[in-house]
DNA sequence: CAGCATCCAAGGTGATACTG
DNA sequence: CAGTATCACCTTGGATGCTG
């Protein structure tokens, strides 16, 4: 749509890349879409739902989520401790999105 | 569409999985985005574009989306040679999903 | 122009061990 | 349970130089 010139254009610094940047770490869709689906969850649950991530990236991607403010984490300091992670309500917004990716992705790899 | 059940769950195998792979690989949304926005385009204005992206890489990435089938090729043995990529059609899916991004990364980084 | 071949640095990841 | 701290590795991307 947009039929800008021939600029050198880094696209570095515009709100798209910004978010890419967030969306394509790697696990954080797959994560986001787990609490997306699924609701809230303890760290542990959440590990092995997601099966081959390490708890290193695990506590990385929570941490930077937590950090755009996408995700809330709620510490409950009862033995043993439990520490739920909950979507931010604007991360609702990436509805539409994890619809679409679903059901592209059902289209094009789901059988075969 | 849940998956339910408890499972171990490596989502390595599962479609959404196989797709965020691919959608998630640096520069890719960003490329798809550029074809889709300004139609075709040939490698080196891609690449002006696309602002920092180096020549390999942006060769492997056309590369892998020429095989996973979502770009066409088009070569055209002028001199000098001038190589065009297209869209495929399937991937005229992807556009609620490209319009989202925008609409999100407007909204969330647009302004500050 | 549109790549390809190298080299190399950087960062990300996983495995492992340990703590409150 | 929910992490933190290290370490070693290994892929990945960038820079450079060259070609048809």
């Amino acid at each position: 749509m947009a039929k800008s010139k021939s600029q050198p254009a880094d696209n570095t610094h515009e709100p798209l890349a910004k978010l890419l940047k967030i969306l394509s770490s790697p696990w954080t869709m797959l994560l986001l879409h787990r609490l997306h689906m699924e609701g809230p969850k303890r760290f542990g649950e959440l590990k092995r739902r997601l099966g081959a991530i390490s708890t290193k990236t695990l506590t990385e991607r929570l941490r930077m989520l937590e950090a755009e403010g996408w995700v809330h984490r709620h510490y409950e300091p009862t033995v043993p401790p439990q520490v739920t992670y909950t979507l931010a309500e604007r991360v609702l917004e990436l509805d539409p999105l994890m619809v679409e990716l679903d059901r592209i992705a059902e289209r094009w790899y789901g059988r075969g």
